[in-house]
DNA sequence: ACCTGAACACCGTTCAAGT
DNA sequence: ACCTGAACACCGTTCAAGT
């Protein structure tokens, strides 16, 4: 009995999403379990190993979600259109992952449990982002080939990636430092600034 | 019955390190379990908690292990005295964690259950890391203080992080780039040199 | 058609009992 | 003193049975 058909099978689906990213915000991938979600949801564990297949699917959908809330909070930021645009990305990714420390995580530590690679439209949410600061380094650097802005791209975000999970985890003493976040920006700066002369 | 007696406390010790990390090198920290570390060493999982507390606990000691192994492995690039110091420990960086995807993952993917923070002597040789690093960096930046040293190598070793993480997840392609590792390092280089410029 | 929950094969952790 | 392994409270996953 319970909740036989109170819901469509979409409705089921962004309950467990929902509930699942708050399970997994307060207790981390290591404590999380879909026995857990079911029952916060009201369902029964197998009605969401019909939705999800399996604790993989699950997970992938719930990372999907903070992806979405993350590449929203990037954008709510260069809205306000900040003089800085490069400043505001930087500073957007560390705040959201200083808000956001589990489910920032999890994106991260999750791997497939089948070593298969990640689903096509995961893979999309990845190439999206990637263009979209590619762009914001093409207004930098107009002479620029787009390989050369992909590649550009993808480095600059490792280099800003390095120093927030240094901070996030804390390693190194990383949080020891005023401002983990400036210190990224630095390094970007210097990139694009080095960038800038070799094209000149 | 079984091996009663046959080792002391420190070896039992070694021999659940040891074979805790070729298993967590096979499996992964998402598929590691202590007790198929005990079946392997032949003494029941009794034992293991005795020695080692919890599985948090057996985890630290097998992450201890990595680092060391990662260090030990530094110090021989190093002492083949190669022309550019640096660009040796950035490729030492990378190949280690290339070489051992899932342990060297696991440094970073492994929290304490308990929150706390990482035992002294963990924390001892993350110092030691920064320490040497800093000191390479010192003998390219002469004029820098000790403090601007230490924020320096945290910053490098951030951004050869972001690139090794990358490389080896594969997050956004970056293992389609031709030479992640060369990538990092021209980043670093840029850094310096911006460093170095300055303190002209 | 949709949902359930018992069943299975695992976990981490504890601790009374054995030698 | 040292070691064991059954016991407990959990997991992820499956699937026959219910409505």
């Amino acid at each position: 009995m319970g909740r036989r058909s109170d819901h469509t099978r979409d409705e089921l689906k962004a309950l467990f999403i929902l509930e699942g990213w708050r399970l997994l915000a307060e207790t981390g991938l290591s404590r999380f379990s879909a026995r857990d979600v079911a029952k916060r949801v009201g369902y029964s564990i197998g009605t969401l190993y019909v939705v999800f297949g399996s604790l993989d699917g699950l997970l992938l959908s719930i990372n999907a979600r903070t992806l979405k809330l993350w590449s929203d909070f990037l954008a709510a930021r260069l809205a306000e259109n900040p003089p800085d645009r490069i400043a505001a990305l930087v500073r957007g990714y560390f705040d959201f992952a200083l808000q956001n420390p589990r489910t920032w995580m999890a994106i991260y530590e999750h791997h497939m449990a089948d070593r298969g690679p990640a689903p096509d439209w995961y893979q999309e949410v990845a190439a999206n982002l990637i263009a979209q600061v590619a762009e914001e380094i093409a207004t930098v650097l107009p002479n620029a080939s787009p390989s050369q802005l992909l590649t550009m791209a993808r480095s600059l975000i490792a280099t800003v990636h390095g120093h927030c999970a240094f901070a996030v985890y804390n390693t190194f003493d990383m949080l020891g430092e005023n401002d983990p976040a400036g210190l990224a920006l630095m390094r970007v700066r210097e990139t694009l600034a080095a960038a800038k002369l070799a094209s000149a």
